[in-house]
DNA sequence: ATCTTTTTCGACTCATGGGTCGAATGATCG
DNA sequence: CGATCATTCGACCCATGAGTCGAAAAAGAT
């Protein structure tokens, strides 16, 4: 049941037509997910995102099914881009629960900056239909039980003093789903530096959020 | 030129004309920052809001002269509820900035946690015409300033270590902006201890993020 | 060159929901 | 008890923008 693989002329540099179409998709996505973000979903048109590319509406139409399909098909690549990498969601079994913190966190501030991740922390999910809405809460979810997962079995082994692991959790995705209101990646401060810094101030304040403040 | 104040009979207990037109603004205010807050502003439809309420449509116009209008209100107030307190936004001058700040985020979390403030920051300002989103990103500006400020001036009078105190204020409005995500008042978590443990984490949390992380 | 399939778009439809109008109802006052 | 003003709503208008249709252009295939 091989299958029948066309040989293509000029090898791989010219795409065929359904890498085409499969790029001109991803371009029409990348458009929409940076609209979406800077203008919100509802005040953008999709004759405006046609406009940007120079095309028609109808066409639009070729590739998605609607505007709803664009918004979620955007969302699934940003929670992809974590949950379906090559490393588990809450990292190596084997490695501490600190370093596997580090790791989460590195990773997921490179997906919230990027246009889809963006894109998902910025349109609420009221806009998509329900049967999708599903779908992007119950990645999330995944996405939070994995940060608590981690903040659990740190402090297990000592590596991470963190009592009330849910409300820290949400803390940091706070501090991190943030990151597009403020952070532009133009700047003069690099994302390294802004990961970094995050790192930072999450792991002293892990130790801190549990600890009663002074009275007051 | 005393105001011609009526006398009223019945005593204060039963409003006049003007107190039941502010009263009602008020609840279709409350009403409305609710709605837009778990629907969507876009989502939630003004025959929503008077069905709720047991009135018509044109009712509502008879009290705000439009959607977006209603909205602005919301914010505004919300706004207002941090900004016009008895005590300026940064604190008794007399203060320490640890104690400032410790201040400041009681407030801000109370704010955050009432109907219009999560309101505020659950719908973009994408939706408010843009002489109104002028008005609100001035006024969040000052706010965020406000914070900034604080962590200045606590690491100059010592009671906090931070460097880069204007990315640690947007870690720390972060974590605070998200809080309507997933807090619910009526939970078994109050808001006095999530305070608490929010406190606890910036605080910690502030003398981190200026500390490198450790090497990978 | 001609036939087929893919891609594109001009010109529509149409539901939705914000906003208006004028008339009816209710309260207040002299 | 009228006269006046505040409040309410049924019925309407209408701009907007998502989505469709059928036909034309482009790209391959034979």
């Amino acid at each position: 049941m091989t299958k029948n693989v066309p040989k293509r002329a000029w090898g791989t540099a010219i795409q065929n037509r359904d890498e085409q179409f499969e790029m001109k998709r991803q371009v029409v996505l990348r458009t929409a997910a940076r609209t979406y973000s800077k203008r919100g979903f509802h005040e953008t048109t999709l004759a405006e995102i046609a406009k940007e590319l120079n095309i028609s509406k109808p066409t639009l139409y070729y590739y998605f099914r609607s505007k709803d399909d664009i918004l979620f098909e955007c969302h699934r690549i940003a929670i992809e881009a974590i949950t379906d990498d090559a490393t588990p969601l809450s990292g190596a079994a084997e490695a501490s629960g600190r370093e596997r913190l580090e790791e989460f966190l590195k990773r997921y501030v490179r997906m919230v900056v990027d246009d889809f991740g963006t894109c998902l922390v910025m349109t609420g999910i009221n806009a998509l239909e329900p049967e999708n809405q599903g779908t992007v809460v119950e990645g999330r979810r995944r996405i939070n039980n994995a940060l608590v997962e981690i903040l659990e079995d740190g402090s297990k082994d000592g590596t991470l003093k963190c009592d009330s692991p849910k409300v820290t959790a949400m803390f940091i995705f706070g501090a991190m789903n943030w990151l597009p209101q403020w952070y532009h990646s133009d700047g003069s401060l690099g994302v390294e530096e802004v990961t970094e810094r995050l790192i930072g101030f999450v792991m002293a304040g892990i130790e801190g959020s549990g600890k009663a403040s002074p009275a007051i």
